[in-house]
DNA sequence: GACGTACTGGAGAGCGCTCTCCGACAGCGA
DNA sequence: TCGCTGTCGGAGAGCGCTCTCCAGTACGTC
């Protein structure tokens, strides 16, 4: 068995022309019920798999996508990129792009684009014909990719709604309404001091999470709420934590704009000697595995990411099968999740 | 443009043939330099891009690989994979093989092969050439995957020794040399009464970071060691420690086969009462972004994740250039990360 | 019985690239 | 002058597949 078996020699084995092979195989059309078994015989006799590059080269299909994760500074000690799953949100973006995809055959390429160059390698591979389309989680705002992508006129799908408007598909949850959540529980269960840590201010995600939560707070009476500003890591929200609690050590109710930064929180918080949820109520956002490493494990604004993701792949699936589908933007609702912090 | 330029339309541009275009741009031959100025300036005016699905046909090189991981039971609530991203470790390791291939113009496809149907999949997934190679991390003893590699012939790398012996090549590190780093130093500051929690003695990883700490506390006069068996989740941690303490009250050292444990082992003692390092020193293994996340910040064992990810890539590499390449393994030495846990 | 129609299978032309030949030509020694 | 060697560019044959024709057959209709 030197070389693998062709669409020639299955062909041959079956007594049939290529044509019909690769109908049966396809799908494609009427072929004889009595035919199409002789060849899936010959198919299993000569153990044929189809060649991906063969079939790609004529059809214009890699039935490939790429999965990319963008705009992180990286850290500036190592070479390596990947921080990024030091947050289990990542993770579960990963996740639920390959849950939806794996059935259909259909794997993503992992890129990473962190700094200038590696943004510019990824494009070229893109443009390359290397995949079909791109699903893109960019996490800062001044990411350019999106906008080359769109330029690009590559199908592809944002998680996230981009900092900037640019005519590109994406798939949100409603921050606002996530804030709003977090917001009416702690004044439900009668904190009256509230505080806020809230993500980079520069980004949607950072921005409408506290705007949403802010203006429920004006609502339920609370016109002025304390906030300090992280970066949705674990040590931002420690730092943010510190602050809060040196310029307002009486509050009762803290509301992070991430898990991680709850997480980092609820460390502080413990340093200091205030229980949870007894002197400080917590409430996080995304429900990622963060939550349930806290102690204790978090209340939180369940994001709904493995939908969100599978939903990315739908949209870009049908961006790839019509060019000319419109530009969509889907936004996930989200849900509170009840756990012990508050 | 509806049509992308082609080879043939880059040579008409520079007057000569396509070979010579060809010959150009992957550098084979010597060519005229005035000539190779004129073909990169046709490329450049043509704005041509190499279609990688011709080049794969006659080269049978994709120039891809895949990133599989394999084994995790995953988890029974969701159709969604990459549970495996709540431990950072994975993220470290998918960050070392991108970092090193990334500069190479190589891109991982991401594979979860979590059930036997998603086996299934990635098998025939590889064996239709749409790799050139496999780097494969496996998590649980069963995994019958790096055989069916194996089997397949497909280059291949395995992270971590696998538990049965198998013609693959493999990268791991010293996982007994860093149950006696954690064992020195345990009793080098002082620790009297030692335990730990083991990972799951099924897989290497688990029985020889036990046994090199076992063997180690030994040499120092500890022959028994109280150990209480976790599955490297945080939550197998808390369970663990719990154990521990009840049997064992007068704890005053503990190593944890990974930081994951750690931290839940810490979150137990916490709620205990234990002050760390004070009454009880906690030594993890991995050092991965969990160590930072602990508090106290702990002292762990480094395992080299990111090198080694590079050298199953190089090795690889190695592997696909040259098929009769004998199976290799390489053992990294692990270090001691000192924290403030112990 | 002649014709139209529907359906099925085969022939063959590429898809864009690499790579082996082969030919052209220059340089050099005899 | 002839031929030999070495260098460099071109011609052209595929790589394995899809898909558009086209031909053959069966059937129904008038």
């Amino acid at each position: 068995m030197s070389a693998p078996p062709t669409l020639e020699d299955v062909a041959r084995a079956a007594g049939v022309s290529r044509a019909t092979v690769s109908r049966v195989i396809n799908g494609i059309r009427n072929v004889d019920l009595a035919i199409q078994e002789k060849v899936k015989q010959a198919i299993a006799l000569t153990g044929y798999v189809p060649n991906q590059a063969a079939r790609s080269l004529v059809t214009r299909r890699t039935g490939t996508i790429a999965l990319i994760v963008s705009g992180a500074g990286s850290s500036e000690e190592s070479p390596f990129p990947g921080h990024v799953f030091a947050d289990p949100f990542f993770g579960r973006v990963a996740g639920g792009v390959v849950g939806f995809l794996r059935p259909l055959g259909i794997y993503p390429i992992l890129m990473f684009a962190d700094t200038p160059e590696t943004r510019d390698q990824v494009i070229g591979y893109l443009r390359r014909g290397n995949v079909d389309g791109a699903i893109l989680v960019s996490i800062s705002a001044e990411d350019t990719l999106p906008k080359l992508l769109a330029d690009a006129s590559l199908p592809a799908v944002l998680f996230a709604r981009p900092a900037r408007p640019i005519p590109i598909s994406y798939v949100d949850v409603g921050h606002r309404a996530g804030g709003k959540l977090a917001a009416d529980h702690l004044v439900a269960r009668g904190c009256r001091r509230p505080a806020t840590i809230s993500g980079p201010l520069d980004v949607p995600a950072g921005q409408d999470r506290l705007a949403g939560f802010q203006e429920a707070m004006a609502v339920h009476g609370h016109p002025y709420v304390p906030c300090a500003e992280g970066n949705f890591t674990l040590h931002s929200g420690e730092v943010a934590m510190e602050r809060l609690l040196a310029e307002h050590p009486d509050i009762d109710g803290v509301f992070a704009a991430n898990d991680l930064m709850a997480q980092g929180a609820l460390l502080v918080l413990r340093q200091h000697g205030r229980s949870v949820p007894g002197d400080v109520a917590m409430v996080g956002f995304d429900d990622s595995s963060a939550a349930l490493a806290c102690r204790p494990p978090l209340t939180t604004v369940r994001h709904p990411v493995e939908d969100m993701a599978a939903e990315m792949g739908r949209l870009l699936l049908t961006h790839i099968e019509h060019p000319d589908h419109p530009v969509t933007s889907r936004i996930f609702e989200p849900t509170l999740v009840i756990r012990e912090s508050a």
